[in-house]
DNA sequence: ACTGTATTTAACAATTAGGTTAAATGTTAA
DNA sequence: TTAACATTTAACCTAATTGTTAAATACAGT
């Protein structure tokens, strides 16, 4: 379950993109929304995909949610790869 | 542009259960078909986005068309999440 | 040349995804 | 409580994805 979802997540650049930007620290949708050339509903919507496969955590500030990213998800998808690569053995 | 379509054929489970299969070697479109519940056009149309993102190279063999796993393209994927992840070296 | 088998391609239907604008929600500060 | 700001949700549109069936292509054997 939580597989296809990561993957699918992964599967759009913007996201991608969003994930690379928190690589910096957590930032406010509206930082996100300031990078891209679509609306702040398009990007929320992108941000609750990648909340939804668990690749980001949000949490309210006052008026502002912060989103940080969470890579404990990667974990699995790189041992997947891993395996499909022959390497077979840990990490 | 390759990035993009490595993920975007990653993607699907069907997609993915096929690079499994062929893990174990080379198998023919018609053995890859069995394994699954849907048309072998879809299978088909499967096989040629995994072509296209390079996961995959056919080469014919008489009336068979025999499909063999490629991984190389798998090598950017798994440094870029590397990356993401902070493991910030080689491989 | 014909027949059978393997596979792909074309045409179409149904579903999913991603974008937009407008309305709704939550928070702060006056 | 009203106003302003940050963000999400709803309604809608269009394009892309995935599946189906039927036709096309490629090869093998007679």
């Amino acid at each position: 379950m939580g597989f296809q979802k990561t993957m699918k997540a992964l599967a759009d650049p913007i996201r991608r993109e969003i994930l690379n930007m928190l690589k910096a620290g957590k930032k406010s949708a509206g930082e996100i929304v300031e990078r891209f050339d679509v609306t702040g509903a398009s990007i929320s919507r992108h941000l609750s995909v990648l909340k939804e496969a668990d690749l980001v955590h949000d949490t309210r500030q006052g008026q502002f949610i912060y989103y940080e990213l969470n890579t404990s998800v990667l974990e699995e998808i790189m041992l997947w790869m891993s395996d499909l690569k022959g390497d077979n053995n840990e990490k």
